[in-house]
DNA sequence: CTACGTGCAAACGGTTTGCAATTCC
DNA sequence: GGAATTGCAAACCGTTTGCACGTAG
């Protein structure tokens, strides 16, 4: 629920704020660059900086209300993705830049097992099929 | 063998191409940033320049003499490995960057029926587990 | 000899930041 | 009113590039 999601975070509910985090919660498209989100909220007729999309989804990122992913795959920006979803990994289209996300028990249970064996304590883990979708 | 494999490449033999590869296939040490792999070679008393060091390595990645990586983790800069053993992937101490490989049969497979499920191609997938080891 | 490779310094692209003006509470 | 936030433009940092000079074959 939007608004206490910021301020849980200890963020003042400003306009920009609201702006960013009700666009992600009503679009259907789950992966914005920066750079995306700011063209997107422009052309809605909002008045935003690309600085503050910026510094917002950098606070976010550090609330836990967005991902930040590196799908270094065509261009070396960040990727963000609202967390209201169970954990995933991602396979992405080079031709199209799609993504698609998918969970796979096995691979996280193989994962935690690798770790063990090497000592490894994982905080955190990047998963991602790079290829093309037989549709595209 | 070293210099064979630059000419393979198409790539004249020049001092700075062996230099870095000579580095690369000598070192203990197996990820480097382009960085790194400079100062490496200046404080060996070479004369070369970054600008060099970063073309030689984006000539060798896409002759898959070295792989790229990155380890998005601490910063954005790639990271280089010398493509002479099997596919694997890494996990990196947050701590101390520390790089250590591995290879799981089981993930790779999981990964190829989740690209099948998907109708997915895989050309390429990078797996990276973030977190320490215990004896750090 | 000449095509290819290099060093330098300047440009690049995504992201961050200092500062003065504005907004939230 | 005062702290937090924003917009702007400039800085940043890793990487790439244009160009004049150097070098391999």
């Amino acid at each position: 629920m939007n608004k206490s999601d910021i301020k849980n975070a200890g963020l003042k509910i400003t306009l920009p704020r609201v702006k960013i985090l009700t666009k992600l919660e009503s679009s259907d498209k789950r992966h914005w660059s920066a750079e995306e989100l700011y063209q997107e909220l422009i052309s809605d007729g909002e008045i935003i900086s690309l600085a503050t999309v910026y510094r917002v989804l950098t606070q976010f990122e550090h609330a836990n209300i967005v991902l930040r992913h590196h799908f270094d795959n065509d261009s070396t920006q960040s990727v963000f993705e609202l967390n209201n979803t169970e954990h995933h990994d991602h396979m992405v289209s080079i031709k199209t830049g799609k993504v698609v996300e998918f969970y796979d028990e096995d691979i996280e249970k193989r994962q935690k097992l690798v770790a063990k064996k090497y000592k490894f304590k994982i905080q955190d883990h990047s998963l991602v099929l790079y290829g093309e979708f037989e549709d595209e």
